[in-house]
DNA sequence: GTGTCATGTCTACAAGTGTAGACTAGTCAC
DNA sequence: GTGACTAGTCTACACTTGTAGACATGACAC
C-alpha cells in the first residue's frame, strides 16, 4: 500500500528516454549549454541542470566527472560552432556586425556564455583558453602589423557589445537596427582594414 | 585559567577603531567595494566583507539592510568617481584609450565590478540603472547624428577592453603599450567624431 | 528464463549562504 | 559614579550547494 508515499518530488522526469546513454549525456550537456548561457557557471545548480534534461543530479558528475568538467565540455562544444567571425577577410566586419544585431535573445552565443560566467575563477581558466584559440585563429586571419593586437580588440568589442546587449539589456544595442549595424561595421573595419 | 580557551577564531580584528559607526560603515563600505571589484556580488560572502573590515558579518546588515542594498551603494560610490571618461569632447577617445591601458590591474574600476557581478540578476538590475545613467550622460556629450547609439557603442567598447584586461586576463591588452593605445584612440574615435 | 552489467536513483553529508534575534559592552551626559 | 543608548558580537536557523556511496532496475546475451 505504498506507491507513492512521498509526494515531495516534483520532477515529472519525462522518462521518454529509458536507458539510453549517449542519448541522456546529449541531453546533459543541451541542458547545461543552455542553463551556463543564461545563468552563468555559478548561477545555476547540477540539481537544475539534471532536471531540466530530465535525471538526477548524480548522473551529471557520473557522465561529466564534475561540474566544472561539464562546463569546459560545454565551453568547448560552444566554440566549436561558428561565433560571429567568418573565413573571408574582406566581409568580416560586416559578418560581424550584421551577426551581432541580428541575434535574436534566445540564441546561446560563445560571448555571453562567456561573459555571465567570468566571476568564478575556475570558469574563468577554461574560457580563457577558449578564447585564446579564437585570438590566434583571428590574428591568422588579420595579416599585417599589429594583428595580435587588433585581433585582441576585435574580440573585445565583440564581449562589449554582448554584454551591453544581453546582460544589461541595453534597448538601444538589443533591438538594433540599421543604424547600429553601420558604425559596428565601422568600428570592426578599423581593426580590419588597419594596416 | 581560560584566557582564551577556544583558539578556532581565525579573526584577529584589529580593533584599532573602537565604538565609531562612521568609521565603520566606511570600513565595510571600502572592504565590500574591493571585494566585490574582484570577485563578484556572487563571489564573495557577508561574511567575508565583515571580516576584511574588521568586524562581525551582521554589522553590515545592521548597516546597510542587506547585501544587496550595500552593492547598490558600492555602485553608487563607484560610478560617482570618473570613469575613464572626461568633458573635454574633443580629446574623449585620447583619454578613454589612455586610461584603459594605464590603470594598474588593483585599481577598482566601475567597469570591472560590473563585469564581475553581471551573472546575478538583482546585481544586474542595479548595474542597469548605474550603466544607463552613464548612457545618458555620454550621450549628451556626443551630440549629433545618432548621438544615443554612439554612446552606447563607446560604454561597449569600454566594457569589452576591461573584460579581455582583467576577467580574461589578455596578455595582449593587459600590459599594453603604445600599439594598442593608437588602436583604441582609433576606434573611440569614430564614435566621437562620427557625424 | 536467467545472469550480468551498465544505467539511473535515493539518501546523506559536510560546507557555505544570508539573515534574524538575543545578548554584551563601550561611551557619553549628568 | 551611574544610567542609558548605541555599537558590536554570538548563536542559530533555514536553505542551497557539489558530491560520495549504496542501492535499484532496465536491456541484452545466452
Amino acid at each position: 500500500m505504498t506507491p507513492q508515499p512521498n509526494p515531495p518530488d516534483p520532477d515529472p522526469a519525462p522518462s521518454a528516454r529509458t536507458r539510453n546513454a549517449a542519448a541522456t549525456r546529449e541531453a546533459i550537456l543541451q541542458s547545461a549549454l543552455v542553463a551556463f548561457t543564461q545563468h552563468g557557471y555559478n548561477g545555476v545548480g547540477v540539481r537544475e541542470i539534471a532536471r531540466a534534461a530530465g535525471v538526477t543530479a548524480m548522473l551529471v558528475n557520473r557522465y561529466f566527472g564534475s561540474k566544472e568538467q561539464l562546463f569546459a565540455e560545454v565551453v568547448d562544444v560552444v566554440f566549436s560552432g561558428s561565433t560571429l567571425i567568418t573565413d573571408d577577410l574582406p566581409s568580416l566586419g560586416r559578418f560581424a556586425a550584421r551577426g551581432l544585431v541580428a541575434s535574436e535573445p534566445r540564441s546561446v552565443d560563445g560571448f555571453v556564455l562567456m561573459l555571465r560566467s567570468i566571476a568564478d575563477p575556475r570558469a574563468t581558466e577554461i574560457l580563457r583558453r577558449a578564447i585564446d584559440e579564437r585570438q590566434r585563429q583571428l590574428e591568422a586571419m588579420l595579416s599585417g602589423a599589429h594583428a595580435h593586437e587588433r585581433a585582441a580588440l576585435f574580440l573585445a568589442l565583440l564581449l562589449g557589445i554582448r554584454a551591453m546587449q544581453h546582460m544589461l539589456a541595453s534597448p538601444t544595442l538589443a533591438g538594433a537596427g540599421e543604424v547600429v549595424t553601420d558604425h559596428l561595421e565601422a568600428l570592426f573595419d578599423v581593426l580590419v582594414e588597419r594596416r
